[in-house]
DNA sequence: CTAGAATGCGAGTGAATGCTCACATTGACA
DNA sequence: TGTCAATGTGAGCATTCACTCGCATTCTAG
C-alpha cells in the first residue's frame, strides 16, 4: 500500500543552537504544509522557509515523511493528553455536565489551527501514522466505555462497549466536520447543544 | 493549497474500440490505486496494467489526477443516486423503519470495495473533488432536513436543519469508521441496532 | 588557547515520472 | 480499393525533488 519509511529522528539535538534549528524546521513545515499542501511541501522549501540549509534539515530528519510524522505525532500526543485529563476530570461530574464538557473539549481541540489540523488529518495515512491515530481512538473508546460501565445504573444502554464506539464516532465526526467543512459552525452553541442532546437522549439521561 | 489541474477528459471516445480502452484504463487505475496507493499509481503503471500504451492513456486523460478524479466522480455519483432513491422511498415509511433503511443503505454503500472506497476518500482533496463531496453532503442534508420537517409533529426536535446536520455527520462517521477502521464491524447487527437507537432516541420516536 | 566535536552549509547528483510527439495501425465510408 | 480520421504506440525529453558529501563555522572541555 503505502511505502513504509523510517521516520525516527536521525540525531538528537544536544546544544541549544540545534534545538532552535529543529524547532524552526518544524514550524516551517507546518507553515509550508498549510500553504502548499503535502506535495508542495518539499524538503528544500521547508529548509528555505526555516532559514536553514537543506543539509541541516537532513541532520535531524531522515526524510520528508519524518517531518510530517513529527508534526502529527506531536499533534496527536497533545490531543491524547487533553482527552485523558478531561475524561478523568469528567468521571466525577454529573453525566449531563460531563457530556457537555467532553463535547466542548472536542470543539476546542478542533478549533486551534484548523487548517493545520485538516492537512495533518489528510496526511496521516500517507505518513504511516494511522496506528498512532487508532491509539488515540482506542484510548477514547476504552475510557468512554469505562465511564459508561461505571455509571451504568443511571443509563439505559445495553452494551457499554458498542455504545462507546457509537458515541466516539459520532462526536468526533460532528466536531471534525464542523471544523473542516463549516468552520462557522465551530462553537455554534446550537450545534453544541444539539450534540449534547444527541448523547444524553441516547444514554437516557436528562439533559443538563 | 492544492495545485488545481484540469481534470476534464481530453477527448470523448467515439468508436467501440476506444471505449474499451477508456474502460480498461479506469479499471486498471482502481487496481493500481488499491495495490500501490496514490503515489505508486504512476501513469506508466496504469497504462501497463491496462495493457494500453501510455500515449493512449493521454489521449483520454489530460493528466494523472484526471484518472483518479474520474473514479471519484463515478463513485460519488453512484452514492448520490442510491441516497436519493432510498431517501425518496423512505419518506413513505414509518420513521423507525426509515431510519433503519437509511443506516443499512449507508453500511452497504461503504461495504462494496471498501479498499477502493478508502483510497478514493483519502485522495478526494488532492484531486480537487471536495466540492463534489460537499454536494453529496448538501443533498443528504437537505433531504434529511426535509424529511424531519415533514414529520416534525411526530418528533421532538427543535431545528430540523441542525438536527439534519447532526444526524448526517453521525451516521456517516459511524458507517465510515466501521468500514475503514474496523471492517469486521460492517454489518455487525449490534452496531446497526445501536446506530438506529441513537437516531430514534434522539428524534424521540419509538425504536422499530 | 586549542583540539575535536557538534552544527551548519548548499551545489550537485541520481532517480523517478509526468507527459510529448512522430510514427504505425485500424476502421469507416466513398 | 483508396483515403482520411480515429486510435494506438513507446522511446525519450524535461523537470522536479529527495538526499549526499565535502567543507566551513561554532561550540565546549581541558
Amino acid at each position: 500500500m503505502y511505502r513504509q519509511v523510517k521516520t525516527t529522528p536521525r540525531k538528537r539535538p544536544t546544544q541549544e543552537r540545534s534545538r532552535g534549528t529543529v524547532d524552526a524546521i518544524l514550524v516551517a513545515t507546518a507553515r509550508v504544509l498549510v500553504k502548499y499542501g503535502f506535495d508542495g511541501c518539499t524538503t528544500n522549501a521547508v529548509a528555505t522557509a526555516a532559514g536553514v540549509s537543506i543539509g541541516s534539515l537532513y541532520q535531524y530528519f531522515p526524510n520528508k515523511e519524518a517531518l510530517v510524522a513529527a508534526l502529527i505525532e506531536h499533534h496527536i500526543e497533545e490531543m491524547t493528553k487533553s482527552v485523558l485529563s478531561e475524561l478523568t476530570r469528567v468521571a466525577a461530574l454529573p453525566i449531563a455536565q460531563g457530556v457537555r464538557a467532553v463535547i466542548e473539549l472536542m470543539m476546542r481541540a478542533h478549533a486551534v489551527e484548523p487548517e493545520l489540523h485538516r492537512v495533518l488529518t489528510e496526511q496521516v495515512p500517507r505518513v504511516g501514522r494511522l496506528a498512532k491515530l487508532r491509539e488515540l481512538d482506542a484510548i477514547s473508546h476504552r475510557m468512554i466505555a469505562g465511564l459508561l460501565s461505571a455509571r451504568r445504573a443511571e443509563l439505559s444502554i445495553r452494551d457499554p462497549d458498542v455504545s462507546a464506539y457509537i458515541l466516539v464516532a459520532a462526536i468526533e465526526a460532528i466536531t471534525h466536520r464542523a471544523a473542516i467543512l463549516a468552520p462557522e459552525r465551530v462553537g455554534d452553541p446550537r450545534v453544541i447543544d444539539e450534540a449534547c442532546l444527541l448523547v444524553t437522549r441516547y444514554l437516557g439521561v436528562a439533559d443538563g
